[in-house]
DNA sequence: CTGAAAGCGCTTACAG
DNA sequence: CTGAAAGCGCTTACAG
């Protein structure tokens, strides 16, 4: 039996009061006496009252929602436990603040923006969070040219006039090449993401310079799609050739897992024959034996992060970027010094 | 610059008609010549019109969203692919019919309770996505007051009279323990997910019947919550009894990856020495070495199909339940016959 | 501090 | 087929 929904009349007349009066006790807005908001909000919680969404967004209020577009097919967002721990994050700050999540996945950029303009003109939400930055991004002026907030996840480069969440990832690919040079390792090869990425692409230019701050010959980069496949043929064809690496840093924990498999079929030994690193921790890196050495961040707090700068945004308030913390490398099972017989000998 | 929002009337005035013919045309509705439609549509699409979602939902129509609220940890979202997947398939099939997806994580049941009757009192859904289908689930009846429409992932049994979308776990279960029993393995145990969720429970009476059958001895059922922690934790328990098992069913994918890794800590080869199914296939259980034989399905399709059923429902259609296909075994590299040294020795 | 009223942008009977 | 008008449930100036 479907109950009726109260409105704000239903509960001005339980109240003896005006529908006016309901909304500014309901607001904490000045108006009422502090009695008579007690009153209220007591017949309010009685009878079940929530206010209708629709009603305040079409007075001018606010949708009290948040979009959010993921462009990734569904495997790799089921795959890739950094997605879904954003989410967590970003949600669990907004349904603090009473706020949804509206969520879409697109297919590509010029799908996205078109969500972004139809959130926009169906007032559906009050502002939007921008993931995977790419080199000139064609959102970035969309969502400048309609005065939607927004939020970017990513940067510090490329972001605009948008504020934006980053946290310093070249600093952590230097991190992690000095760490396994200091182990002795000399070949370190990389197994890097989406070269369109900005962040993929600024890792690359960090390993890049890393390596070559330390005199180390080739650093080999090999591009690829995130997923376990290219993790593992990416992986394959680095093992296979003449100067094999003793060291491989992967842009994400699924590629790396990928990787320690492929080692393992073809009879290297991490970490001994070769060492692995994790570019993205979750609990996987910890699952596989060995475990894997990673650079993880705080993901959920990072979501939640861009997620309060939106809602301060969104509250009209000048925002700057903020730089989260980096994300540091945890020691696991996957790292050692390399194999003697396979260094370079001094020249 | 922000730009001003075009509205019904600034397509009314452009197209020389009223707002009400704007309406209808848009609508796609009888009341406007063939002619006039054409012209507005253009003028519609010409100045990027859409429709206020607020007002349309105010007027009556629907929120043109639905709801999903999940009761579980960031960590344990993230690490499992099926949640991502199914909302994936969830969204791709909303997203088709202009439907948003509103999300939202709660921490226990009476939470999202909370939510979904807040969901309603604010008619900010049209219906609801309910998962993890509990025994004596109290969603149920909370929804089948308020009249909220719904559709279960889960069931058949506990559904009240909400429809549902299922799929016959117990058949799986039975598949896989006939499979290992024609290998040869006698000594099976599994382990299952939070006893608390009716599927799981359903699994496990499942499991312990198909043993029963084949007159299997000690069909051992360890619990877990899903993660990998647990896995590992039931796994080395399972390992360290007298009796050993051969062959261990795990409820989802990334506890038979952390089972793995124990067996491989152990000393165990698999599949010589132990076989692997895990209860969830994803690409996950390719990635590993050996890959992992699975009970797979399509999990998108299967989250596509309940949302296809809930905008049915919201339709004001009269719905059945839908059953789904059944996981199916794939066989991967974890399962062989089981060792003969440790074999029962028939009395 | 309180009440009556306009208005947000649509949809939908209701007359023409 | 078309137009004028009421109404959805709120918020917010505006008088009292």
């Amino acid at each position: 039996m479907a109950v009726k929904r109260p409105t704000i009349a239903d509960v001005a007349r339980r109240a003896g009061v005006s529908k006016g009066s309901v909304s500014y006790a309901l607001n904490g807005q000045p108006g009422v006496s502090e009695a008579t908001r007690r009153r209220i909000l007591a017949v309010a919680a009685e009878i079940g009252f929530s206010r209708s969404s629709a009603a305040r967004a079409l007075s001018g209020a606010t949708a009290n929602a948040v979009g959010l577009a993921l462009c990734r097919s569904a495997r790799t967002l089921g795959i890739e436990p950094f997605f879904m721990e954003l989410i967590s994050g970003v949600e669990a700050e907004l349904s603090a603040r009473s706020y949804a999540l509206t969520l879409q996945m697109v297919t590509d950029q010029d799908a996205e923006i078109a969500v972004h303009r139809r959130w926009w003109g169906e007032r559906r939400v009050d502002g939007v969070l921008v993931c995977d930055l790419r080199a000139d991004d064609r959102r970035v002026p969309v969502l400048e040219e309609l005065g939607l907030p927004a939020v970017v996840i990513g940067g510090p480069e490329g972001t605009g006039t948008l504020p934006n969440v980053w946290s310093d990832d070249a600093a952590a690919v230097m991190d992690t090449v000095n760490y396994l040079a200091a182990l002795g390792h000399r070949r370190i090869a990389r197994v890097g993401g989406l070269p369109d990425l900005l962040h993929a692409a600024v890792r690359g230019t960090a390993f890049t310079e890393a390596c070559r701050r330390l005199d180390l010959p080739a650093a080999v980069t090999v591009s690829s799609d995130y997923t376990g496949e290219e993790g593992a043929q990416a992986t394959r064809r680095l093992l296979s050739s003449s100067a094999r690496p003793t060291a491989i840093i992967y842009d994400n924990d699924v590629m790396a897992i990928a990787g320690l498999s492929v080692a393992q079929e073809m009879g290297l030994a991490v970490p001994v024959d070769l060492s692995i690193v994790a570019g993205d921790d979750s609990p996987l890196c910890r699952l596989v034996h060995p475990s894997l050495t990673a650079l993880g961040r705080d993901t959920p707090a990072y979501g939640g992060q861009a997620a309060r700068q939106l809602l301060a945004v969104i509250g009209g308030a000048a925002v700057d970027a903020v730089q989260a913390e980096s994300a540091q490398l945890t020691l696991r099972g996957s790292t050692a010094p390399p194999p003697r017989a396979t260094g370079t000998a001094p020249s």
